[in-house]
DNA sequence: TTGCAGGGGTCAA
DNA sequence: TTGACCCCTGCA
């Protein structure tokens, strides 16, 4: 079968995709934009996105997904994994200095999910001042704890819970997520959503400055996880999420000194355009993983 | 073994 | 502009 271009195999196990370029499971997965997918001892992945849980391996310009059908990726996957945008065309427009030449080339397998928002929204707020295991175990409770059980042949998985599961519950239940003093905002935040203070559909015909001035309304979010759900969601590429290790990354690749996030803010815009969010994330994986700083 | 710093930021003063 | 904030891990 085949599907824009793709040749797709679909067996009783799942989907194998062949064909696929510029894509990498240890760049897309290790770059800061997930927190469902946990890597196995093979190489694989197994992770949940909407009512799936699946296992990815990738080998040989060839995608494996299991339990899934040809229906499956029409329907999820191909626009999951963001397999209809040409990357190298991309890389190609970045690779404007040999910074980015470098890092474009260390995570040249990188790609942006396009994930669910209320997901990433909940997720990004449990990022706040947090280590990554940390924010993975909270999703994950969040998910046991409210969501719906999936079975699949890789076991049992829980999706990630509504909006109106989380803001109906008491605070004591939230809080055996361990997410701290970021369960108030949880809890806030997923009453203001239930209650369309702020519509998340909505924020895809915003200009992406207003988009970001509506999320930052929600309770526990600021201007870096604002950003960061517009990127992850797909919603506006023109953001560059500033955390620590980009600031670092920043001040000392291109600033040569301290810089404040508003200046890097200014830069980017100003260097990278409309391909601010993928830049961020070149930048981030190398960052990360050659422990530059 | 115990103790302490600090982490993918946000909020309130 | 600055410090507190949950909880947990890593390290001395």
């Amino acid at each position: 079968m085949n599907y824009k271009g793709l040749e797709i195999n679909e067996t009783a196990e799942g989907i194998e995709i062949q064909g696929v370029h510029d894509f990498d499971l240890v760049h897309i997965f290790d770059c800061g934009q997930c927190f469902r997918w946990l890597k196995q001892k093979d190489g694989s992945y197994l992770g949940v996105v909407g009512s799936k849980a699946v296992r990815v391996s990738f080998y040989n310009e060839k995608l494996f997904i299991s339990g899934s059908t040809y229906d499956d990726f029409v329907n999820l996957w191909y626009e999951y994994f963001d397999l209809g945008t040409d990357y190298s065309k991309i890389k190609k427009a970045l690779c404007k200095d040999e910074i980015m030449a470098k890092a474009v080339e260390f995570g040249h397998g990188i790609r942006l999910l396009r994930q669910d928002i209320w997901e990433l929204l909940i997720s990004f707020i449990i990022s706040a001042n947090n280590r990554i295991p940390r924010i993975m175990k909270s999703v994950e409770t969040l998910s046991k704890t409210f969501g719906n059980e999936i079975s699949s042949s890789e076991g049992v998985f829980y999706s990630f819970p509504k909006p109106e599961d989380l803001s109906s519950c008491s605070m004591d239940k939230i809080e055996l997520c361990k997410a701290g003093f970021r369960c108030k905002y949880i809890s806030e935040t997923s009453d203001m959503i239930r209650k369309k203070a702020v519509d998340l559909g909505s924020l895809s015909d915003m200009d992406t400055a207003h988009a970001r001035k509506e999320l930052i309304k929600l309770s526990g979010v600021g201007a870096k996880v604002a950003d960061c759900v517009l990127l992850f969601s797909a919603t506006k590429f023109d953001v560059f999420p500033t955390d620590v290790w980009i600031k670092k990354i920043m001040e000392i690749l291109y600033f040569k000194r301290e810089a404040t996030l508003k200046e890097i803010d200014i830069f980017s815009k100003d260097y990278f355009g409309d391909l601010s969010g993928y830049a961020q994330q070149y930048l981030f994986f190398y960052a990360r993983e050659t422990k530059i700083s």
